[in-house]
DNA sequence: CTCAATTTGTTCGTATGTATG
DNA sequence: ACATACATACGAACAAATTGA
């Protein structure tokens, strides 16, 4: 009597293997050119059957991260270690110093308009008006993050064009005579809704960073907020923990 | 003629649409007692057939988020929008105020041992030996971190049972004499491994967060290193841009 | 009270994907 | 490669509860 596929989850066994895997030679577990276990012990590990295994590495094969041979064994032919990451910004001059080669592809343009939800404290408020943009930024002519930003529609008027065509912040210190008196961002993981999924080329329901920034001038006018979502996969954050606050 | 099942992407369709169902009732979309948007509308929103938009439901009648009633509509039933989220320390005050009452429950201990695969700059060493420790860290009973953490031999001797017994960065502060005088971390998204999965109850394969951290002595000696993970669902990070780093 | 519209519940048949042995 | 079992997904038709005109 054949058993039943005990289905561990719901992701497809083959495509679980293959995301461990290819964590696994992200992370360096073996060196380019060295041998990566054996499908019997793949097999053993997983528990799951030979096909199974070899469906993963295939995928693996395809991207030409491995090299499977005939009596020899699968090898690492690509390093994987130096995977492409995204570094999200811990400060503000780090922020402000987003390089200006990125070119934001404006999918929405909103005058008169109000604030994203973004955590505000009580002791901030809002400006009479903000300039809301939904863009999308693109590395290589592949999406990376898709923002929806509130910018003071004062301070947007001194620069539009400029403000349209390139990254908010890094135009922002141009702008003279602006004191930015508090700067935050807060980030969690949660899953891609269907538009914000379209946009970033990755599927509904795939876990995504979302990152909400918010800057306030020394009168506690809240002149940027912004949501901004990264497919997850591809942020990282360096954090120095010895810091002292400003304010 | 009927339709090919046109599999948009590698995750069931219905585990998609809960996933999204889920994080828009965490946003807070539809107030409790709110009736959320019919079974046929969410059909032509997500293009799907009414089965799968059930069986999405259905989950989220399970755990008590929603309620439908037949002629009536779904209801939102319980307020997920005070997720239970684990506040990742940003700074190494808040670190190392960790509640106490934490009680990691150790899988492994091992003395004389190296360091994890910490990232390290290159005008930091190691110590002679490590304690190397591997925990879970439980809340309400439930596993909410794995670590495997590495800790200068010399240090944990000071005080083997409360090292073991506690996070090790509450009782660090106890140790008389002792100099921070760096500390990192650096997170990132990836994908958990089957032993990673198992202890935490999650599925192989699903998204965690991998944070990294190093504790460094005024002599340059790396004297704390670990790994941590969490379901990456679980985390939020608030970080204050406007800060100056120390040394 | 009746009727129609809306909404969820149930059940077919069919096709395809996944995984085993 | 093959036979088998189970999961996923569609479309369609029909049933049952609720609401309001």
């Amino acid at each position: 009597m054949p058993l039943p596929a005990p289905r561990a989850g719901t992701q497809p066994r083959y495509l679980q293997l293959y995301e461990v895997l290819r964590s696994r030679l992200e992370a360096g577990r073996w060196r380019t050119g060295e041998t990566i276990p054996s499908i019997p012990e793949l097999m053993a590990e997983f528990g799951t059957a030979r096909v199974t295994v070899r469906q993963a590495l295939e995928m693996l094969e395809t991207e030409g991260a491995i090299r499977k041979r005939r009596g020899v064994g699968t090898t690492v032919e690509r390093d994987l270690t130096h995977g492409r990451w995204v570094n999200l910004p811990t400060s503000l001059e780090e922020l402000m110093a987003t390089i200006d080669t990125i070119k934001p592809q404006v999918l929405n343009l909103e005058l008169g308009a109000t604030l994203p939800e973004v955590p505000i404290p009580s002791d901030e408020r809002a400006a009479p008006s903000y300039v809301r943009m939904r863009r999308v930024h693109l590395r290589d002519d592949e999406p990376y993050c898709l923002i929806d930003l509130a910018l003071d529609e004062r301070i947007y008027r001194k620069r539009p064009a400029r403000f349209r065509r390139h990254p908010v912040l890094s135009v922002l210190k141009e702008v003279r005579g602006l004191q930015v008196a508090a700067a935050r961002q807060q980030l969690t993981i949660r899953s891609a809704d269907v538009d914000e999924a379209r946009h970033l080329s990755i599927e509904t329901g795939a876990p995504v960073a979302d990152v909400r920034r918010s800057l306030t001038d020394d009168r506690g006018v809240v002149i940027y907020a912004a949501v901004i979502l990264y497919p997850s996969r591809s942020v990282r954050l360096d954090m120095n923990l010895l810091v002292s606050h400003k304010g």
